[in-house]
DNA sequence: ATTTTAATTATGGCATACCAAAATACAAAT
DNA sequence: ATTTGTATTTTGGTATGCCATAATTAAAAT
């Protein structure tokens, strides 16, 4: 062709400001989009050239997202290695949340000496919301609302490794755990032990905090093997 | 050129059985023991082009090894996204220090209930050549039987996004508790500990063996503290 | 009809070339 | 000598093409 366009220069020119810099990051963003609201359901296969075309990108940066999304956890590979969005199986998804657990029973333990006392406040006040936006019936945010509960809780231990670990994995339990936040079942203990949790935290009683993060994943995790015996939109091992 | 030789079937036809499926692992590989041993020492910048040329591979592996060796958090990018040897504070290796603590003290929790008896025996076994080997002059020997001690607990454990996420810390804390192992401050201490750790594994005490854990852990960060204050082969931050 | 085997196709791994932006070196001006 | 502006070089990001192998299909033999 005579006209070469630059596709990076023209979204610049459009998109203005909220450019990342890299396709291959933006591509990973689509693609986790796209798997945890199942638009790529667990086992479904990830061909680069299919993929990168459908995102109008070459394979190499469609590549990289897909290596991103694989150190998440959220795509893994073949004998043969060719990736395809993760089925993983209860048990696999036990084994997450028991490191989630420990891992934001020692960001209390953290945060109870290293946050500072608004940054308690704030996560008190996300609390609050929650409880307020309770009845609604945009299940969406309510979820939203409640991952923020936890990562503000991370991000007050003031420790930029732990909070990474931890998001990776919030990201690569997102899915059952939106599935779960669903059902009715665990709202209530849900909002009690989020008070304990605040509780604790305001108290700055460090085992205290642990203890309560910990025994609310362990109601997570009940809550998911329930959700997921239902069946609803998982696919099953 | 006329003749175009596959450095892939020459390296297959001399190494044998033992090739890695991929120059991109290969090269993490490398990449990280040359990290490690501080042949890169912290803060070098690692060019693409440069380092692909002395590998004799193209940029197009090398680059991933690199990916791979930033989600280790062995090597970070610049504002420009210049990769260079990770060069990590005393803050920030107490930061991970406490990460694997928390990681370990729940392996060592889940292996009370989750290792065969067989695998308990193995950690006794191993921590039985540690010290017999106590007296050695091969500081590397040691430290590699150390590593193996934590590896087989974490192991036993039986939660393979554990050991992952584990080994990565591990990977990443690796030069430092080297460094750190070569005095023989800690030495007496160490040993002590990893008796208790044994102990309590054996009598399947989940709660003793996560608090034998958590301590070793604090100990490793003092002792880390004070090789680092000694400056030995260090780069000051 | 079933199993084997051969041909074909699909797919990931790798090398290479080009581009834009960042870093650097250098020149000129003060 | 210091600073500022400009040219040059370096470097990471991306697109593309080729290759070897795995996956699949077709054919043939039993």
């Amino acid at each position: 062709m005579s006209v070469v366009i630059n596709l990076k220069d023209v979204l610049n020119a459009q998109g203005g400001l909220l450019r990342s810099p890299s396709l291959a990051e933006d591509a990973a963003q689509t693609l986790r989009k796209m798997i945890l609201l199942e638009k790529l359901p667990p086992g479904t296969a990830l061909p680069e050239r299919d993929l990168s075309q459908a995102l109008g990108i070459s394979r190499t940066p469609l590549r990289e997202a897909i290596r991103l999304l694989a150190g998440e956890g959220l795509v893994q590979y073949t004998a043969a290695r060719r990736p395809f969005v993760a089925d993983p199986s209860l048990e696999e998804i036990n084994d997450c949340l028991r490191i989630l657990g420990a891992l934001e029973a020692l960001a209390g333990e953290l945060a109870c000496t290293q946050a500072s006392t608004q940054q308690i406040k704030d996560i008190a006040q996300i609390n609050a919301t929650i409880i307020k936006t309770q009845g609604d019936n945009n299940r969406l945010h309510a979820f939203q609302a409640d991952m923020r509960f936890h990562q503000s809780i991370v991000k007050a231990a003031k420790n930029p490794p732990l909070a990474e670990t931890h998001a990776k994995y919030n990201a690569r339990l997102w899915r059952v755990r939106f599935l779960s936040s669903q059902r009715a079942d665990g709202r209530e203990s849900t909002r009690r032990e989020h008070h304990e949790i605040v509780e604790a935290l305001m108290a700055r009683d460090a085992p205290r905090t642990s203890r309560a993060l910990k025994a609310h994943l362990i109601t997570a995790e009940k809550n998911i093997a329930l959700a997921l015996k239902d069946g609803a939109a998982i696919t099953e091992e």
